[in-house]
Parts: C-alpha cells; structure tokens; sequence
DNA sequence: TTTGTGTGGTAG
DNA sequence: ATCGCTACCACACAAA
C-alpha cells in the first residue's frame, strides 16, 4: 500500500474548523453531508466532485477504476472515506449500499463475517491494497491478486456465532466479552487508570495537594454514534436519527445522537421502544478497536495541547484536564484554552466533536459540561458563592453526580414531586427536612448533597485531584457475566466456575497480587419471573445473591480458589437451572512479594496437588504460592457463617431439584480416555455426588446431624487470654480426634456433608492462624489413618473423603510446612 | 465500640 | 435474536 500516492485532504470541503459557537453546522460533516443525498444524485455529485477537485488542484487523475462499481465494507486502511474518494477522483462509481437492483462490480473488504461473507457469495471480494496499489502504479491490477480468501476467519466468526448462544462453549468467555459493551468500558476505564499510575510514578513529577485548578470536563459528543457513523460513512450525523446497538428488538440503545435525541430516545432504551419514538432511527452496530483507537488520539491530543498538569481518566471517551490557577486566569483566557483543546482533538482525530465544561471545582466543571454540549464549551467562573449557587440551582437533581435513578425516587417519595436543586436547597433550610434527607438517602449521601449545593467538590473528587496514585489505584478484582448464562446440572457450573475462576486467577496473577477473600454472586431467576425473558438470552428479573469466604491466607492458587468457589455455589443451593448470572470477586488483595513470584513459576512447571499426591516417595508439597508472612490473629469469627447465613436466608424459598448424571461412570468410555481427562472426569463426578448427597440430605431427608453444633468459647490458656478453639463444641485435640473417627466411620458409605467439611476446614484455618502446627497435623493424620482403614471398600463415601483429603486439606497442611519440619508420605 | 458480611447504588 | 460490566462507596445488621 502506498500511503504517498493518496491525495492530501485539503480539499476546501473538509477542512472546515469546528464551530465554536456551538451552532448546528459542523464543518467536517460537510463532507459526509455531500454524499448524504440520494443515490442518483449521488452520482452526479461524485462527477462534480472530482471536477471541483481537479480544477482546485490542478491535477486530473487517471480514470482506472472506470465503467466500475465498488462497495467498501466495514472497517478498512486507508477508511472508507479515503477509499471514496480515491475511487471516485479516478473514474470509478462507488456504492454506499449493496441494493440488489444495481450491480456492484467489486467489493472492498478487510475481513469479513460469515454472514456477511456468505451473502456476499458471488461478488469479488478484494483487500483494500487493491486500489492504492493501482492508483500506485497507474494501472488497474488483476483484482484476484488482492482477492479475500480467508477460510480460518469465515470459520472463526461462525464458532463465535454459536459460542455467544452457549455458555458452555469454552470460548463462551472471551467470545461474549469480545462484544460486550460494558466489558469493555469497565476495561477500557481500568487500563486508562492503570496507565496513568504508571506514568505518575514514572514521571516522578509531584502533584502538589494545595495546587489550585481549572478543571477542564472533556467528554465526547455522543461518542459511540459518532465513531461508528463515521465508520460507516452512509449517513449525515446531524440530520440522520442514529443509535448504537447490536439488535433490532430488545436490544439495548448504548449510544444516540442529538437527532434521536429529539425524537425522546435516549441512551439505554430498548431498540424496540426507540423505534416506535423514531421510525426512521438508524441503529448502527459497535466498532470497539475504533473506539479505542480514537480514544488514544483524544489522550494524546489532550497531552499535546500542554496546559494541563495533568489529565485525569475517566472513561474512553471522557477526562478532566487539570490547569493550575495563576494571577491571569480569566474568562478570555479560559475560552482560549476550550478553543484550543476543542480544535487540538478535532484535528488529531481528524473530526471528532467534543465539549468542554471548565470551572474551578470538579462538579461545577461537570454541570458546565452539560451546558457546553453538545459540540460547544462552557465557561463558569466565579467569584462569589451567591453566583455559584445560583449557578447550581439551574440543574436538576438528577445532574448531580452519585444521584441516580434510586436516589431521586427516594427524595421524591420524601419531599413530594421534587426535580429542581433550587426547590430542595430551599425545603434543607429547615433542620427537620434535613434529617428526613438522612434518613432517605443516608448520611453520607446527604452531607454529600449539600456540598454540592454549594457548588463545591465532596471528599472523593479532592481525592481524586490531590492523590491521584493512590485514588486510580484497583483495590479489588472481579467478573461477572449476566447474560446467556444458562445451566443444566451441577457439572455445568462446575465447569463455568473453573473457567470462571482462571479468568480472573489469570487476572490476578497478572497483577501480582494475592486474593485473601472470594465472593461468588449469583443472579437467580425471581419468583414468578418468565424461564425465558423478553431480552433473548437475558437474565430477566432476578435477585442477586452472594456469599464470601475469606481464605486460610493470601494465596495466588488457582486450584484453592476454583474449589472453593464450587463450595460457595453448593452453600448458596441455587438450583442450576435457575441461574442468570455468575460473578466472581476477589478483596483484600495484597502484592505478591518478589519471591512468591518466582516460586509460583517453579509450581506451575513442577507441581500438581494430585500428581504429587500420587506418587509416594514425594514430601508433602511445598506451599509455593502462597504468602508466608504470620498474619496478625486479630479477631477471627468463630460462628460459622453458614449458620448465619441460613438464618437470614430462611425465608428464601427452596425449589428441590434434581442433579442428572450417572450415578456410575462407564468403565469401558472412560478407559478409553486420556489420562488426563479421566482424572478430570471422575473429580467432577465425585464432586457432583457429594453435591448431591449433600443437597439430597438437607432437601428431602431429615438432616442426620453427626455430631453437635459448634459452640463458640472463650478462656484464659496458657496464661494468655487466647480465643480457644472448639471444633464441634470439643476443645482438646484428642477428643477431636475421636470425633473424627467416628464422623468416618458414620459417613464412609455415604460420603461426609458439605458444611461439616466446611467447619472442619475453618477450624483447621484458624488453628493455623495460631500457628499451632502440630495439632493440625495430628488432626490430618488421625483422619488420614480412618479413612485408610475403609480402603479395601469400594464406597462412594471413602472416594469423597479422600477428595476432600487431597484438595481441602493438605493446602492446609502445606500452609504450615514453614512451622514445623515434617515428612508425611500420601500414597492414594 | 469495632469488625465483618450481604446488599444496594452509581458511573460510564 | 443479542453481547445486562465492574470498581467502589455506603449502609444495615450481626457478632464480639
């Protein structure tokens, strides 16, 4: 491709300024404008055009593309516009549309979908490099030399096609987040942050905390509608309807211009809805890699412009330019400034329309925002509190930032039909109606409204502007999906979990971070509430529901955590097929020091808690990835939370269910499997039928509870005041040694139930928190031994045991290695 | 009083 | 068809 040979684009009908009187016309569009006419006309006008052109320039070009007729598709380099105009300017006919009735010669293309690759099944398809490389060498080349054959992305979009469908597709994950839009702006939001840490700490340039600012509120016009129309290039942004959406129906609105706006869509709108509003609404489809390519040029335009200390993220399409104050801060100077920073991102985008709100406090920077929009800024600068209430007082509650949906009802079902700032900042003069807002929306929330009305910034945003480090600083990890999240049985989850729980252990390890704590959320299908939603895939109206558990330590390891989120699942007892979304999340995190990095390389090549079970002349393992600092004992809770939780959770309606999978596993199918995938098979299954066993017991049969609640104790040992440990309401290692024998024996046939394993695992953490090492291991032991007892049977009870051995309790056991110095031989 | 858990709300 | 994410704050309530 030869970028030379492509005509500058100086031509008198682009190269317009924006308009910085906010009025309707925007230069560049001019362009697009001319070409919005129809089809006929159209054609006219490419003649005209290009005779304008010639005539300007003073060149003609060669007509090679003569007697063609060509039609780009999708994203391509150099754009679509570019290859338009190419096109034209030589002789050729391009088509906006791919009607039937007239024939398109040629199709210009850099990759295409399987639909639209199948639909366009009998025309020419051909690479972009097709037409600069003729204009390059100024004659038309055989077009089957840039011919698109590409079979591999043909059957890569069809396997996506159904991956987004099912979410037990191994891909399901990455396919679905590939075009979700919210996945992308919390990612975008993430890596926006995450680079400006960085360049913070890089730069070493200090931001002093009592530094005053201009803030500049740079946002996007519509960011979405205006990229993707631009892509697109067949309509006139400021006179064509246009929304953003993937579907036809029920089908979210993400992003809509101004025209649409006029019609009462909005952002978030139903497709559907939107349509009845505006029959002439033109949905467009996502551009993701141009979003965020344009995204870049706007940071880098912002940076370029040299006036901000610093940019604060916000978001792909929105920052905060930060100018420290000086004596000749005026209105006329900051006009200036939204003039320039206004034209430096509409000549590095080379288009893109932005608006400015600029003031002296982060929320007045915001609300002058939505003044300056759209294509246009706004200035508010003032020099008495009376001015900047009066200013406030202008808004709707509903403008204030942290005042959602939730918020503005409960202050309405408060004070009556309130909207207005001005009506609320005169009902808070009263004391009384003050403490009615605290008890409405809470205090937090109150206080923070009330600053605002004031027209200042609440704690969060100074933060924002006095510490950014630490302010962009992620404190937590998480994922969740809610959207075609449909299971069978127990196995599915099982397997989502462990896909789930690699996502976001790769995630975490990419950060070199440890996890201390795991909540697993789930969406379940409300009562009442339609099996199949009105949104196709949807998770429809659902309650969330979670549950937490903090681990034994901080650990990295992949397999403690996909285990243990199998465990929340079965606590939560939400039936599989009741699920509409999962979500994982991981607090407290911590960095992983240097060295725990490095170990966790060793394991991953070396070590696999089964293998090295396996083998019998192998020590325990090593606790590799894991932190070994001593935890501070603080306070530890010694109820067990799932007593807790099923107190509160009672009410909460139980529907029995039934698990179907075999009970056995087909000798003859699984001998003919790898190894591996035998191994994995007959760990799923033994997990599925200790969930059933357990599930089974609490839903249909009277719970036989072995053995006494926990009781939570409290005595001097030792002289010290020491929380004294008590499993089962028993203190002494010895007597729980004797629980435990009689707990295998009263459960090798049927296997041991979740929540005492859960007990038996909390009380064997804490003892570890203790340090008391050696109780721990009298305790594995003493199980280890009873259970070697049964091993001539063949129970289904016994194969639960040694599960719950292998993958509960040796991490234990490896967590205390550094204690004491032991060898203790697993042979299984 | 302090700490921890589950839920709700918000933003883009 | 359709792609309903994710970080963070605040609160109610329970437990110590």
């Amino acid at each position: 491709m030869n970028k030379e040979k492509v005509p500058d684009r100086t031509v008198s009908l682009e190269t317009a300024e924006p308009d910085m009187a906010s009025s309707s016309s925007i230069g560049y569009l001019g362009y697009a404008e001319y070409f919005h006419n129809k089809e006929l006309q159209q054609l006219e006008s490419d003649v005209q055009y290009r005779e304008k052109y010639q005539k300007e320039k003073g060149v003609s070009h060669p007509t090679l593309f003569q007697g063609l007729t060509i039609y780009v598709n999708g994203r391509t380099d150099p754009t679509r516009f570019e290859l338009h105009k190419l096109i034209i300017l030589h002789g050729g006919t391009f088509k906006h549309y791919l009607s039937g009735k007239t024939a398109v010669t040629h199709i210009i293309a850099s990759e295409l979908n399987a639909s639209k690759k199948s639909s366009f099944a009998n025309y020419k398809i051909v690479g972009p490099g097709w037409i600069t490389e003729s204009i390059a060498r100024g004659k038309l080349l055989p077009w089957q030399d840039f011919r698109i054959v590409n079979v591999s992305v043909l059957q890569g979009k069809i396997t996506d096609f159904a991956t987004i469908r099912n979410c037990m597709d191994p891909n399901f994950i990455h396919s679905y987040f590939k075009s979700s839009r919210l996945h992308h702006l919390s990612n975008w939001k993430f890596q926006l942050r995450d680079q400006f840490v960085q360049d913070l700490l890089s730069s070493r340039g200090e931001i002093s905390p009592n530094q005053k600012y201009v803030f500049f509120h740079v946002d996007f016009d519509c960011f979405f509608a205006q990229v993707s129309a631009k892509i697109d290039g067949t309509y006139d942004i400021h006179t064509v309807p246009i929304a953003i959406s993937h579907g036809i129906n029920n089908s979210d609105i993400s992003s809509c211009n101004y025209v649409a706006r006029s019609f009462g869509v909005h952002n978030g709108m139903w497709v559907s809805s939107a349509l009845k509003l505006c029959p002439a609404l033109k949905i467009l489809d996502y551009e993701f890699d141009e979003y965020e390519a344009i995204s870049n040029l706007f940071y880098q335009a912002l940076k370029s412009v040299g006036i901000f200390k610093m940019v604060l993220p916000l978001s792909i399409d929105e920052a905060i330019g930060c100018m420290p104050v000086t004596s000749d801060t005026t209105q006329e100077l900051l006009t200036q400034k939204c003039i320039q920073v206004r034209a430096a991102v509409f000549d590095l985008t080379q288009g893109y329309s932005v608006s400015i709100g600029c003031a002296s406090s982060v929320l007045l920077a915001r609300l002058a925002l939505r003044k300056g929009k759209p294509n246009g800024f706004s200035i508010s600068w003032f020099s008495t509190p009376l001015e900047r209430r009066a200013f406030v007082d202008q808004f709707k509650l509903k403008d204030l930032p942290g005042i959602g949906y939730s918020t503005d009802q409960k202050i309405q079902e408060t004070f009556g039909e309130i909207h207005s700032i001005s009506a609320l900042r005169g009902l808070l003069e009263s004391p009384n109606n003050v403490s009615k807002l605290i008890k409405a929306i809470g205090s937090k929330n109150a206080k923070r409204l009330q600053t605002y009305l004031d027209g200042q910034d609440d704690d969060e945003s100074i933060s924002m502007v006095k510490d950014p480090a630490s302010y962009f600083q992620k404190k937590s990890l998480s994922v969740e999906i809610n959207y075609a999240i449909r299971f069978k049985t127990i196995d599915d989850v099982d397997t989502f979990l462990e896909r789930l729980s690699l996502y976001l252990w790769e995630k975490l390890k990419d950060s070199n971070l440890l996890t201390r704590q795991i909540t697993l959320k789930l969406m379940k299908r409300a009562q009442g509430a339609p099996v199949d939603p009105p949104k196709f895939m949807g998770m429809g109206k659902c309650d969330a529901i979670s549950k937490a558990s903090t681990l034994g330590s901080n650990t990295q390891k992949y397999g403690s955590i996909a285990s243990e989120c199998k465990t929340l699942f079965r606590i939560l007892s939400v039936p599989p097929a009741e699920v509409r979304g999962i979500g994982l999340q991981f607090h407290r995190l911590t960095a992983a020091t240097q060295a725990s990095g490095q170990k966790l390389e060793q394991r991953r090549i070396t070590t696999d808690i089964f293998k090295k079970a396996n083998r019998s002349d192998d020590e325990v393992v090593r606790r590799v990835d894991e932190d070994t600092t001593p935890r501070t004992p603080k306070s530890t809770t010694y109820a067990s939370p799932v007593k807790n939780y099923w107190d509160r959770h009672l009410k909460r309606s139980v529907t029995p269910f039934r698990y179907d999978f075999p009970d056995e596993l087909d000798p003859e199918f699984m001998s003919n499997l790898p190894k591996d995938v035998q191994e994995e098979i007959t760990s799923h299954h033994s997990v599925a039928k200790r969930a059933k066993r357990t599930l089974r017991t609490e839903l249909f049969e009277e719970p036989k509870k072995q053995i006494k609640q926990t009781q939570d104790l409290h005595y001097i040992h030792d002289g010290r005041l020491v929380p004294q440990l008590s499993f089962q309401g028993l203190s002494s290692a010895k007597q729980i040694c004797r629980t435990l024998i009689d707990w295998v024996d009263a459960t090798i046939d049927v296997g041991p139930h979740e929540k005492d394993l859960e007990l038996f695992v909390n009380h064997l953490n804490k003892l570890a928190d203790q340090r008391r090492s050696h109780i721990i291991l009298q305790l594995i032991k003493t199980l280890k031994n009873k259970i070697d007892d049964h091993y001539d049977g063949n129970s289904e009870g016994l194969e639960q045991w040694e599960y719950f051995l292998i993958r509960r309790l040796i991490p234990v056991l490896n967590k205390t290695k550094s204690d004491v110095n032991f060898n203790l031989v697993f042979d299984l």
